[in-house]
DNA sequence: TATGAATGAGGATTCATTCAT
DNA sequence: TATGAATGAATCCTCATTCAT
């Protein structure tokens, strides 16, 4: 049976490197560390990953895709946007943001030092697109009248850096009272009083 | 014998350490490369800092002092705290959070990492000191009517987040538009429309 | 139970063993390349070859045997030699070691380092028998007449150190001026002027 | 003082790497062995030799230089060249080849695998420059009439094919009588009988 | 103080061999 | 028989640290 992309020890080994990788960073984490956490042998690593190099990538960038259908899966129905609706969807992501703690965190440590590692690409246009997303929200908000007078892109742009400044600055994502507070945050961003 | 705490050499040694330590972060950064980027010998390091861990230390912790100084210096004045002068804060704070990139790198590659470095104690302090600063403002203004009602804890970590996140995702500080729109973001976190 | 020596899959993978081992020696060659080459699984080439060594073994032993027959073959009939047979005698030889690039490469690559390979009886005494071989060609033509006066020992040594030279030397085997031309040089280590 | 290329630790390792290189190639010999036949520390190696790579690279190609010194220094006497002469430089050469062993051995392990070493273009030149220094002696020797007509480029190719053969094939360089007989063997392929 | 050669522990990667299917 | 995933020993190379000059 061809190797597959989603074997079971595929993903037991991406785990490993996913939580290695956000705590420690892509140097001090070790092959024979992702093994051990993973429980597999160190040349099964290698049986799925050709280098270190190719499993980080994978750590960085896979899970973009599910941020992707997650974060902007009501893009299609924008037109029909309420402010009701815009205060569920920044509650998703403030707490997305807080519970996908290692992907992101491994991608922050990417944008950190964005001399250092190429997935500086995939990581913008990934940026680009949720910001955009952002600002098509403030325009209908404005358009509709639930959002008040509001530059655009300084929303999304904004809103973008209150999100990943959450996520970098506290690690206690179970104090739900810090979390309410991000999200009312979040809406003052948006115009938007509590 | 105490060596110059002062001296031009330990100055440049420590200005390419925090230059590459913000760029490649720790495991990256090689003393040679310190060396080479400094223009002293490779021994000259060790002569200024006994181990590359007390050099990274440095590079984390002694840019706080200033820190203190120019975040902080209005503290003793704020009783009479107009909504002038916070927005004159909120300004030199942007500003700040740009113009000393790697400074602030570093800090985010520690605090990034939090099972990984010692160093988190007294960054927690420090922006526990921050977050305190930004409630007594939030409190003043509050008091003296400037500053719509809000939780002070709240404003206090939604702005801290906001300054880091926005330092983290956004490299391009020559980028006049784009701190402008910040400024304006941040004052939202306050409740001040703009 | 006894495999087949003459599957055409071992024949295959004995042919791709002695491709690349001839053109990367033993270490440079791995199992996965020989695989490859050979167009069989990995796993398929120890069903037939126990381990690494024993194909290099039988990549630079087994064509021994036919070298025997080709080189040696008028062997029993020496005694009515005429210069004429001698110089096609040569002919073939020269030819052969040109047209058998492969085994006797791996042949050269294993007299190379006699302190590394137990090959190195086997071969010492196909090169005895080699030696011998020429020493009685040339006693015989001595006494008949068309060899000049010579040391047989030295003819012998010579001859087959030039052919050996030869091989290893000149890549080029088409180029029919230069193995002419080693075969007129042959001729004059048996004392014959051309 | 700026490490030398001609310190006593790069001679001793250079020595360890030819040794153990004529020996054993290139793959099987470790800078561990590398390290321990030179007496020197492991990391010591890589301080004189950036790659395992460029150590066997210069263990191929340094020795040429000398050798350019010794077989042709008599380039510029040629035209007063004679028999006695030519056979003193047979002599030497013959000599040469059977003390060098180590070098020669490493010379012959690259141009044995020409697929795999891009050493050979130097030794290619090497070897024409030889042969052609050959064919010069040939034309001056039929000239001068001390040699019989021959085609001196034959000449050359076999000669330098005799030598390598002679120094791949036999390995006990302390036979004198083996040694006399190469000689012989060698003035027969310039059309000189014994 | 300044220098850089020497050291060796540590890490990524390769690959022969085993073995379950 | 054929296959290829799993294993871990072995190897090259890096680099912080030491220390003699």
């Amino acid at each position: 049976m061809a190797r597959a992309r989603s074997s079971k020890k595929r993903e037991d080994i991406f785990q490993a490197g996913l939580k290695l990788f956000s705590q420690h960073g892509y140097s001090k984490t070790t092959i024979k560390d992702v093994a051990e956490e993973a429980g597999v042998s160190f040349g099964t690593v290698f049986t799925y990953f050709e280098t270190k190099d190719q499993l980080f990538h994978a750590c960085v960038t896979e899970p973009l895709v599910e941020f992707r259908e997650h974060i902007m899966e009501i893009r299609n129905r924008l037109e029909t946007l309420t402010l009701q609706q815009l205060k569920q969807i920044i509650d998703q992501h403030v707490d997305m943001f807080f519970e996908k703690e290692r992907e992101i965190r491994v991608i922050q440590y990417v944008i950190g030092q964005p001399e250092r590692f190429q997935e500086m690409e995939e990581l913008d246009s990934f940026a680009n697109e949720f910001t955009q997303f952002i600002q098509d929200i403030v325009v209908i908000g404005m358009k509709k009248g639930f959002l008040p007078n509001s530059n655009p892109e300084e929303v999304g742009h904004g809103y973008l850096a209150f999100l990943m400044g959450a996520r970098l600055t506290y690690t206690d994502h179970k104090n739900v009272q810090l979390t309410n507070g991000f999200k009312n945050q979040a809406l003052r961003l948006f115009g938007i009083g509590v």
